[in-house]
DNA sequence: GTCTATATCGGGATAGAC
DNA sequence: GTCTATCCCGATATAGAC
């Protein structure tokens, strides 16, 4: 894999990204990923050797971009609210970028859930660690008996759910008008970023 | 289509759903469902003409599944809140008996969006009627400058989502413990229940 | 209605020329 | 490294006996 490749080659992974992500491993044709790449099937069989070895650079790619490099955000020093609100931001703008990212990410765990651990391993990520954060940083913040992981759950489903069900969303609240819908995605970095800085915020005897 | 039919005619439509809500469309094998079934591939092209038809079926029942007869709560004389908690504990308990149900309808809207008009159609649901309702109930509850969508899209997310991303949050969040993360579903009904009415309560100035 | 055997085709993978 | 032609298997769909 000399220097001379880099440039086919990489137009191969940049075509593959696109179609896996818009069509799923099962959904994708090697025929479909040569003519996007612009060139042809024993191509893609000549530098990856299968379309599982090739399907698994794109999954790998993703996956670690799906897990943001959250470390510089949880171990700094600023409060929490301020914490969130920064996370709530970055990551629907990384979504707002890469919209096919969580309905790829969500099918494909779901086809193969063994291949995660591996994943994260050679992503150099590790969720014990990361757990093991937010639970520190719970402490104080959330009462004694509650589990910090539905905060958590609650944030990120607001954050990613509209834009893994928006082929749906669309049409069901905005009749189809898919301007409009980029135009609601954009107000929500302020709602999602305001609604969780409400549930932190202790209300009397809510739980 | 006789009565003496629906015997083994129900059975494939069992394995169908089975199969396909596990696999997705692509993921599925004709060859899979007979097994499930306990019969051959003729035997399905028999009673359905096609894979093709064969999905349809399985894919409408499905989507209106997915869309629960909510008339009514929304027609109901109980004040929001009220609503709002019928509606949370209601859902999460269709979907705890339903696992499969989000990514399945995620992936395949996702796959054929155009498709959902039609269903709706053949649902007899209308998403216009449905939102106008929305926007009454909505009326005085929110300030008048915001989108009540943004809470119904909350409360949705926090519902949905940890159904649709189980086999991912199972790993990240417990370790890959499917019991624990099982027992962790069972607290949301009432986890998010709380949450949605803390979104509900005015606050000073937050938006 | 139910089964076995088979036709047909699409798609991943390889051979081999250049 | 790049291409064309081809192999081969798996999956949908059908024919036809019972």
């Amino acid at each position: 894999m000399n220097e001379r490749d880099k440039g086919t080659e990489e137009k191969i992974v940049q075509a593959a990204r696109a179609v896996f992500l818009r069509k799923g491993y099962n959904g994708a044709r090697m025929q479909e990923i040569a003519d996007e790449a612009g060139t042809n099937k024993a191509l893609l069989h000549y530098y990856f050797r299968s379309k599982d070895r090739l399907f698994e650079v794109i999954f790998l790619q993703s996956f670690s971009q799906f897990f943001p490099k959250v470390s510089t955000i949880l171990t700094g020093n600023e409060p929490l609210p301020v914490k969130v609100v920064s996370f709530v931001e970055h990551y629907i703008d990384l979504l707002r970028e890469n919209p096919y990212l969580p309905q790829f990410i969500l099918s494909e765990v779901s086809r193969d859930p063994e291949s995660v651990p591996r994943l994260f391993q050679a992503a150099g990520l590790n969720p014990e660690w990361f757990m093991g954060q937010l639970a520190n940083i719970g402490q104080g913040v959330f009462p004694p008996g509650s589990d910090v992981r539905h905060f958590i759950l609650n944030m990120l489903s607001m954050c990613i759910f509209p834009f893994a069900a928006r082929p749906l969303l669309t049409r069901v609240m905005f009749s189809g008008d898919d301007a409009a819908y980029e135009n609601f995605l954009d107000q929500r970095k302020r709602e999602v970023s305001s609604a969780c800085l409400q549930l932190l915020s202790p209300t009397a005897g809510q739980r």
